[in-house]
DNA sequence: CCGAATTTGCAAATGACTTGCATTTAACAA
DNA sequence: TTGTTAAATGCAAGTCATTTGCAAATTCGG
């Protein structure tokens, strides 16, 4: 019995974090559906964005926001893996990029005082953007 | 006809509002009717804390956390209406207060450099607290 | 090409949260 | 106090994102 060393990077992998990439913002699994090029069912969605979160191709956060609810958004990995904080506007649903996470020094600072060990940040800013606000 | 002029601060409200008040800590939904001493349909929580926040007695944000999924938590706003940030421990399910939010300057900086108008921000850590650690 | 292990599709299940509606509660006027 | 009426609650069903069980399809390694 052969153990399998490195599951594959399947078609609709590599779809999906195409298309996650190409966006170049947070995307929920129903976003990603509605792009994808293969036909592909809703469940695999899911496993597939967990399967690229698992390997480091991707990060996600969960948003609520009125208009859509709760939902998972999952953006690429840069290559640098820094991972970036995002506003988002509830009235055109639209990501804005708030640019690199600038929390290091102060999670640093908590870790210390605080003897925790963190091993995940969620910053988000919501609210109405420029044009929406004319 | 007479429109009743302020909705009022029943007595499941009220016990609501002192479940999270004496908990000091953010508490779901579930957790709030696991407390509450007051017989309660868990509808009527959902709707006792969507009343207290818009009424500006509570803060809440999602959070999702590997053992007990995504839910919304809640907690008691302060007198002075600051809100908090927490950190969450993936393994106790504890919170640990990370004391008063500190990203007023950085909102305001996006605001004015993207023309935004943030109306909210989310920020929480996760990871293992320092009790669990060992 | 074969056999084992992974991936996918499909349908049902889960779980938080919401909603419609009938009933109960409580504010207000008489 | 009592009747009227809006608001609050209980109950049950619905919604929606996400997960899961299982059978069928795919693919890797030999």
């Amino acid at each position: 019995m052969t153990t399998r060393k490195t599951p594959n990077m399947t078609k609709i992998r590599q779809a999906t974090l195409d298309v996650i990439t190409v966006a170049g913002h947070p995307l929920s699994a129903n976003e990603v559906l509605a792009r994808i090029l293969l036909p592909c069912n809703p469940a695999t969605i899911y496993r597939s964005l967990h399967y690229l979160e698992g390997k480091g191709y991707a990060h996600s956060f969960v948003l609520h926001c009125a208009e859509h609810g709760t939902e998972r958004y999952y953006m690429a990995t840069t290559p640098e893996n820094h991972h970036h904080h995002w506003f988002h506007c509830e009235q055109c649903h639209r990501f804005i990029d708030l640019g690199d996470c600038s929390l290091a020094p102060l999670i640093q600072e908590y870790q210390e005082k605080l003897g925790i060990q963190v091993t995940r940040d969620t910053l988000y800013l919501t609210g109405i953007c420029a044009t929406c606000q004319n």
